[in-house]
DNA sequence: ATAGCCTTGACT
DNA sequence: AGTCAAGGCTAT
């Protein structure tokens, strides 16, 4: 293959960005600016385009516009947009570390295409349909992260010519972006806290849109509310015990609905659109008798390649106004019916990067264990709601919560890493925080095993294997893990067995050891067993005091320590066929 | 297969 | 009418 012969310059044009010319304002000028030679202005930087001033953030070539998410270069657009619509697989022949610039990026796509996804371009971004034209339903966010750019541009280069605070990074909106706000900005702690807030709330917005199936632009998913905390002085026991009035997790359904007579409710009524429910990664299908409804695929498609059986997280149209009907058929067979209302009872798959936007700590463990506690605090939450788990008495939620939480943990933050919704934290310091030491509680000997795991989940999600059913289902089946064998409570184990069948029938497979995800969920379930050990000896060295909440989670249950299960569920046993 | 340029079309 | 991020075309 020619690395360099056939690789295209544009005629004319400047090859290579240069900081000296002149400040287009869109698209329009950029283009212009590519067949003429711009006259050499000495603008202020302040009114310098984003899209002018920043390199591809993937291969370091001269970005030519927000494409999927991202302000990249064209070639990356270009080679983002064929690996999607064909779906191409890749294999990097070393290390799957080569290096992404400019002069060899053609060298592996397999590479490449990682990056792309690392810096945060969206497969969702691209369309099923193909349809030409338009706008997405990313645009005003694309405008708000453009002004938030020329806002940090000019205040970047300041009287001082000092730099900003908050760090570079290379997403259109995850990390760099800066609030559009009005008036000076200074280096105060307040300001920084608050451009944090307003970052983390563009983070949110965006994402809750990018997942939405709608793509107008005008309407807005749902306002962004900052969480209240559950103290996390209080215990375990005491959290449990709390009313469930009190409590302060967000549903993907808030309205409550009675065990098995949610679907008819739908069907005649379905419910206002709720961005969080109907992401793509939510769709049930795999897990249904039936097929999804497909959205009316457009004639006009269909050139070249084949798109029957699209394998990618694809947008459907720019202007899709179906649901996801599939989600809400009635199916006959009673597991899938408990799978079912088990999806409804997850919680918003944006928790995990709502809790790491606001952890305002100096020391990297107690950033860690701090963003662990707040999500601890949603689990037990959480539970109080979660079908079947809030029936045991206390004495078993607690020792299932202690079974499973660190899985849960990890679970949920490898699965919004893989999906390129968290990424690398830091601490008010400015240490830099991997999203690997917060998935592992701090165990960072685990690292590399982590990183093997979170590709796998990767390349499962992009190939659709494994989407919101799976996690629900792994999310159950730990929940209801009688760990350490001392459970003699049937609906524990029968859960447990009824989750396994019914994520089983639903991929269609033999046995749950048949799911492609399986594989996950085991290499999960061994990191989670060796986080806890870290975590003993952590408590074993007093180093968990200041953290009650989690040290709680620690305590080992034993059967002598634990009153007699008495059978009184059996009557409330889910379904087993 | 790549990447530069072109066309499209919802939104402003 | 202009913008601009989608997809398409095509020389390399």
């Amino acid at each position: 293959m020619e690395e360099r012969g056939s690789e295209k310059e544009s005629g004319g044009g400047p090859s290579t960005f240069s900081t000296t010319s002149s400040p287009p304002v869109g698209m329009a000028d950029i283009k212009m600016e590519m067949g003429h030679a711009p006259p050499q202005m000495h603008l202020a930087p302040v009114h310098r385009s984003p899209v002018e001033s920043e390199l591809c953030p993937v291969c370091g070539d001269k970005v030519s516009g927000y494409h999927y998410g991202l302000l990249t270069c064209e070639s990356c657009k270009g080679f983002f947009k064929r690996t999607v619509q064909n779906k191409k697989k890749y294999d990097c022949s070393a290390d799957k570390n080569c290096t992404v610039d400019k002069t060899c990026r053609k060298r592996c796509p397999s590479c490449r295409f990682n990056k792309c996804l690392a810096q945060g371009m969206k497969v969702e971004a691209v369309r099923e349909d193909r349809m030409r034209g338009g706008r997405n339903k990313f645009g005003s966010y694309y405008k708000r992260d453009r002004a938030a750019r020329m806002q940090k541009m000019a205040t970047r280069v300041g009287p001082n010519g000092g730099p900003l605070v908050g760090s570079s990074a290379n997403s259109a909106f995850f990390s760099s972006s800066q609030p559009p706000m009005d008036g000076h900005v200074t280096s105060s702690t307040h300001d920084a806290m608050q451009m944090q807030y307003m970052e983390a709330k563009l983070k949110t917005e965006y994402n809750q849109l990018l997942q939405s199936p709608t793509l107008s632009s005008t309407q807005n998913p749902q306002g962004f509310v900052r969480q209240t905390y559950i103290p996390n002085c209080d215990s375990l026991a005491a959290i449990l015990g709390q009313s469930i009035d009190n409590h302060n997790f967000t549903y993907q359904h808030q309205v409550k609905h009675e065990p098995f007579d949610y679907q008819d409710q739908y069907i005649s009524q379905p419910p206002l659109p709720d961005y969080a429910t109907y992401t793509p990664q939510m769709s049930y299908a795999h897990m249904l008798p039936v097929p999804p409804l497909s959205s009316s695929s457009s004639a006009g498609s269909g050139n070249g390649s084949n798109r029957s059986s699209p394998q990618l997280p694809m947008c459907t149209q720019p202007t899709e106004k179906s649901i996801d009907n599939a989600f809400y058929a009635k199916s006959s067979a009673p597991l899938q019916n408990l799978m079912m209302e088990l999806v409804q009872y997850m919680p918003n798959p944006n928790h995990v990067q709502n809790r790491l936007s606001y952890i305002d700590r100096m020391d990297k463990m107690e950033f860690i264990l701090s963003g662990a506690t707040d999500l601890l605090n949603d689990l037990i939450s959480w539970s109080h709601h979660a079908p079947y788990f809030l029936k045991l008495p206390m004495f078993e939620k607690m020792s299932l919560l202690r079974g499973s939480w660190t899985f849960i943990h990890l679970m949920d933050v490898t699965v919004a890493v893989a999906r390129n919704i968290v990424y690398d934290q830091q601490t008010r310091s400015g240490t830099p925080i991997s999203v690997a030491s917060i998935a592992l509680l701090g165990c960072d000997k685990l690292q590399g095993a982590w990183n093997n795991v979170m590709q796998q989940m990767r390349l499962l999600i992009i190939d659709q294997q494994l989407n919101h059913a799976d996690i629900t289902a792994m999310r159950y089946c730990a929940l209801f893990d009688d760990h350490h064998g001392y459970s003699t409570n049937p609906l524990v184990h029968g859960m447990r067995n009824s989750v396994l069948q019914g994520w089983a029938e639903g991929k269609g497979a033999v046995d749950h050891a048949s799911i492609p995800a399986w594989d996950v969920y085991v290499a999960l379930m061994q990191l989670a067993g060796q986080m806890k050990e870290f975590l003993y000896e952590k408590q074993r060295s007093s180093e968990l005091l200041p953290y009650q909440l989690i040290s709680d989670m620690l305590i080992i249950d034993l059967p002598t320590s634990r009153p007699p299960a008495i059978n009184i569920y059996e009557s409330e046993l889910v379904p087993v066929t």
